[in-house]
RNA sequence: GCAGGUGUAGUUCAGUGGUAGAACACGACCUUGCCAAGGUUGAAGCGGGGGUUCAAUUCCCCUCACCUGCUCCA
């Protein structure tokens, strides 16, 4: 896909209420978006499709919602407080960019130690002992900037350190630090798993490709819980599950691989992790992570809480701390993915195109479009839009010829639209107009439900 | 955050140191009766702030946003 048509892409669902740029009338800000009255039934819908397949209908799997304010301990214990903040500054003179406790531990082996400075003191080693830039050679460094990658912000009236506490860079912990709640009240066995969807934060250093990587976003995050040994059999497990989910809700398979990660590349909490990535209009890009996290995160917490994490497993009598396979998708990146992959601008002849983003009719926003023929049909029209309204998502339009109302509807996704006509008063039907193949379908106004839901089950 | 680029109606583009134009889209009315018809008409814009100037959308500075890289990740 070329950059016009994802630009062409992107134009159409800023234009047609699916995003809008965050905070509009005040210049933006900075890579946030707003869901419109179309994005937002589109993100719920993928919301509902993912916690009906990986959570309520799942044998094994349950769902939580936790606080996106947590104890700052947690991050203590999951590592994000040490790996997630850096002393970072950039070389003036060639741009690249420094760890400066890096810089001072390497220059002067042992004599200082950066861990125990702060940035100003760091800063003056740097000057003072004349370290410098190890890519060209210089001396000349920006000031330190802290980059955190965790949002940080003040619980309770006084802004000191002892009420800092972080929004959460993933909604992972919610469910480790739960594990044993959810455990003992749901009586659960090893194996089983606890969803969430929630939002996340994360001041990335450079987020961008519209709404693929911003600072805040949803995540869709199972943690599966197994016995020691058995992980990488569940880990293959989730990688097909997930990867046939995607597929049942209508991506198309040649836009989708899996990829395995390089032990280089693995996260401080993982020794496996692939990603099902997507190809984007800017090429293969990751769309869902799935690693097998060990039983790094429970250890850690059991050690950093005192709390004991162990499962006591009634079949063998043995006591373990379980190992956690993660399936995690962003919800925002994954819309973009259905988005680009359900948009395309058929041709009908000559001169005439139409638009249609062919989404699963189960994530369209709209369900049903009620378009009478002729406006003299308005109040006949509102009865039916009156009586599927409380059922489905309906949109009502009689503006414009019903060439152009179907075409509207196809823009946005709309699998049905059924129009009232003149016979609609003595014959009690109306006609349904499918998106996919243009067909036209008569059906009695009390069947249309019977009509319709088969396409809408997922 | 750094480097480079871009900002004119909803969209795509014109244009000028002297009151801003088109097409498509949108609203109303008329017409029309199943796949972007037509007519009349209407609303709508120089990203924001400052400077130079009699006068700035145009020239200069700052800022904000977007795009492309570096980095990171769902």
């Amino acid at each position: 896909m070329s950059k016009q048509e994802f630009e062409k892409i992107v134009n159409h669902i800023k234009g047609s209420g699916f995003v809008f740029q965050g905070s509009e009338i005040y210049g933006g800000l900075a890579n946030t978006w707003d869901y419109g009255p179309l994005g937002v039934e589109l993100k719920e819908n993928i919301k509902k499709a993912w916690w009906n397949k990986f959570v309520q209908s799942h044998p094994n799997n349950v769902g939580i919602q936790s606080a996106i304010l947590m104890n700052p301990q947690v991050w203590q214990a999951s590592g994000h407080l040490s790996t997630f903040t850096d002393p970072l500054m950039d070389c003036k003179s060639c741009k690249t960019r420094h760890r400066a406790d890096k810089l001072i531990d390497e220059f002067i082996h042992g004599e200082v130690h950066a861990s125990v400075m702060n940035n100003q003191q760091m800063k003056e080693v740097i000057i003072e002992k004349k370290i410098p830039c190890p890519n060209c050679g210089s001396h000349d460094f920006t000031d330190i900037r802290q980059f955190n990658l965790m949002f940080k912000t003040f619980q309770g009236v006084l802004e000191d350190a002892s009420s800092t506490i972080y929004l959460r860079p993933e909604t992972a912990q919610g469910m480790f630090v739960n594990f044993k709640n959810v455990q003992r009240s749901m009586r659960k066995k090893i194996p089983f798993g606890i969803g969430q969807i929630g939002k996340s934060f994360r001041n990335e250093i450079t987020p961008g490709n519209f709404i693929f990587r911003t600072r805040e976003f949803e995540q869709m995050e199972l943690e599966f819980f197994c016995k020691p040994g058995e992980d990488l059999t569940w880990y293959a497990y989730w990688q097909k599950f997930c990867m046939d989910w995607l597929i049942a809700l209508g991506l198309k398979p040649e836009n989708l691989r899996m990829r395995e990660h390089d032990a280089e590349e693995l996260s401080h909490y993982s020794v496996a992790t692939s990603d099902i990535e997507y190809l984007y209009p800017w090429g293969w890009d990751e769309l869902w992570g799935i690693a097998d996290r060990t039983d790094f995160d429970l250890t850690q917490h059991m050690n950093h809480s005192k709390q004991n994490m162990e499962y006591f497993d009634p079949n063998t009598n043995e006591k373990y701390i379980p190992f956690c396979v993660e399936p995690a998708v962003g919800v925002e990146r994954l819309l973009l993915a259905f988005i680009c992959d359900s948009y395309k601008e058929e041709t009908i002849n000559e001169n005439d195109t139409r638009l249609v983003l062919a989404l699963s009719p189960f994530l369209a926003p709209v369900k049903i479009a009620i378009l009478p023929l002729s406006n003299k049909l308005s109040s006949q029209a509102n009865e039916v839009y009156q009586k599927l309204a409380g059922k489905f998502v309906c949109d009502y339009d009689e503006s414009g010829s019903i060439g152009k109302r179907y075409r509207r509807q196809d823009a946005i996704g709309t699998p049905f639209c059924i129009t009232v006509d003149f016979d609609t008063q003595n014959d009690q039907s109306v006609t349904i107009r499918y998106r996919d193949t243009m067909e036209q379908k008569r059906v009695l106004i009390t069947d249309i439900e019977k009509e319709i839901s088969p396409y809408l089950e997922f």
